[in-house]
DNA sequence: ACTATATGCTACC
DNA sequence: TGGTAGCCCTATAG
């Protein structure tokens, strides 16, 4: 038997929190153990063992009907193409897209492990990471040393929760171990506090703002909810769970529609301006085990669960009583793992969530690799992995940018940056840029003369390319 | 190579 | 309903 543990259990007297916070530098830029290529980004190997299931269906070839993204592109332009069927020939190309996927960049800059991850609501090449002990990093990882880092208190100090101030986005909201739900600049100056527990038995676990209705949402680890306005003023206080709550997420276009997960079990559904007490929930949904997560889509119509064994559910707001998906996924939960947690991609519709593989779970091979594993959010079908041979941890959190082309993940004390291959990338670019000053809009090119390569870029990152924004419909 | 360490969760009394 | 023994079994530093 395995000799017998007593790390993170009972009573245990903290350290006095040292509130005295300075701003720094990490000294490890990349850290001593980074995967290989902390800050760096060389040449990449290519990952031999993913599996793309996605390969099938998309782009096999150029001018095939329909799924060529130029003939969509045509019927789009023309006013023809059905919505759906033009979303999807994007899904499909980004999918394939997806197998192009490198490791590009990687950093450690804890002396422990990452909890948290948010990318910046504006800026596409920049997130917020925090840590265990409290530290947070705000990193562009295009810039390899532009960065703010934020101390924490060290031991009791974990960032649970973490969003930027969408009123203004040099600001973060921090749910912490340490008791606190708090907002911050980027040099770690407190602006407000919102919720303080003022003991080492209870703490914060998670924070969601909403802009609309200007109200923060914080959660604690004995199942109180409190919903507070933006001065901080409290407007309720209760006791929504049994057990800790592990999330709380506001709907994106329904702002009085609040999702809380907690480790009782259970989901639950709130409306907002009607909340009495535990018994006063829209809709209450059971899980087998206790539950890390519940994120509403982008479009705010499904929700998306991720328990701590091995599933993924998604509701679909237009029936909470069942979830219109169950996705069996091993990600069980232990000790000393940050909890893994599902999210969506912000425009396509599809499923990010780490693998910590199972001999207990069905399918499993022995070395079977740590995957960040991508699941279509309507079928349910695993579309694509990324692995990287030289990256062997447990990744627990997965997160794209609000543009939807890169991939921010968290393995033990790492974080990872996922891109489409480089030299490709800068390729196209190239190309486009070349494109763009010999002919102002699309619309006068022969598409013929069009690599289908280009286009697809400008399909589906029309972003990247300035002038070409009025050409898709998003 | 080995050990200590790190605010989880469940079942049970 | 509260306290805790037993169990989940990673990843880092020294």
């Amino acid at each position: 038997m395995a000799p017998k543990r007593q790390a993170g259990r009972g009573k245990r007297s903290f350290p006095p929190p040292d509130k005295s916070r300075c701003v720094q530098v990490p000294g490890r830029g990349g850290g001593p153990q980074a995967p290989g290529r902390g800050g760096g980004g060389g040449p990449q190997a290519p990952s031999s063992d993913r599996r793309d299931d996605a390969s099938g269906g998309g782009l096999s070839g150029p001018r095939e009907y329909p799924q060529s993204i130029i003939w969509a592109l045509c019927q789009h332009k023309q006013g023809r193409a059905p919505q759906a069927s033009f979303q999807q020939c994007l899904q499909q190309t980004f999918l394939h897209s997806l197998g192009s996927y490198r490791l590009f960049r990687t950093a450690s800059p804890f002396d422990r492990r990452t909890t948290c991850l948010e990318w910046h609501p504006t800026h596409p090449s920049t997130l917020a990471v925090g840590s265990k002990g409290g530290d947070v990093i705000l990193w562009d990882y295009e810039v390899l040393d532009k960065i703010c880092f934020i101390k924490g208190i060290g031991a009791g100090g974990c960032i649970t929760g973490m969003k930027f101030n969408p009123l203004n986005t040099n600001q973060l909201f921090f749910s912490s171990v340490e008791g606190s739900t708090i907002l911050k600049d980027f040099v770690g100056n407190t602006i407000r506090v919102f919720a303080r527990t003022n003991t080492w038995d209870n703490w914060y676990t998670s924070v969601d703002v909403s802009a609309t209705n200007r109200v923060v949402v914080t959660g604690d680890s004995v199942g109180n909810v409190i919903l507070l306005n933006m001065d901080g003023k409290e407007v309720w206080n209760l006791r929504l769970h049994k057990k800790k709550v592990s999330h709380v997420a506001l709907n994106p276009h329904c702002d009085w529609l609040l999702a809380t997960a907690s480790v009782d079990q259970t989901v639950k559904i709130w409306d907002l301006r009607q909340v009495r007490g535990k018994s006063c929930f829209l809709h209450w949904m059971p899980h087998e085990h206790a539950v890390n997560a519940a994120c509403f889509s982008p479009d705010g119509a499904r929700l998306l669960t991720t328990d701590q064994h091995s599933e993924i559910r998604v509701y679909s707001a237009s029936h909470w009583a069942s979830p219109q998906l169950l996705i069996p996924h091993p990600h069980r939960h232990f000790q000393h793992l940050t909890p893994i947690k599902a999210t969506w991609h912000p425009r396509f519709d599809l499923i990010t969530v780490g693998r910590y593989p199972d001999p207990n779970f069905p399918g499993f091979t022995p070395y079977e690799p740590r995957t960040v594993d991508l699941f279509d959010g309507t079928s349910g079908k695993m579309v694509c992995q990324l692995h990287d041979p030289d990256c062997s941890g447990i990744i627990s959190l997965n997160k794209f940018n609000p543009m939807g082309d890169t991939l921010a993940s968290t393995m033990g004390y790492n974080i990872l940056i996922w891109n489409p291959e480089e030299a490709v990338r800068r390729k196209q670019e190239g190309l486009i840029k070349a494109m763009i000053s010999e002919h102002p809009r699309v619309s006068p090119l022969p598409l013929s003369s069009i690599s289908e390569k280009v286009l697809m870029d400008i399909a589906v990152f029309p972003q990247r390319f300035g002038s070409f924004t009025q050409l898709g419909p998003f």
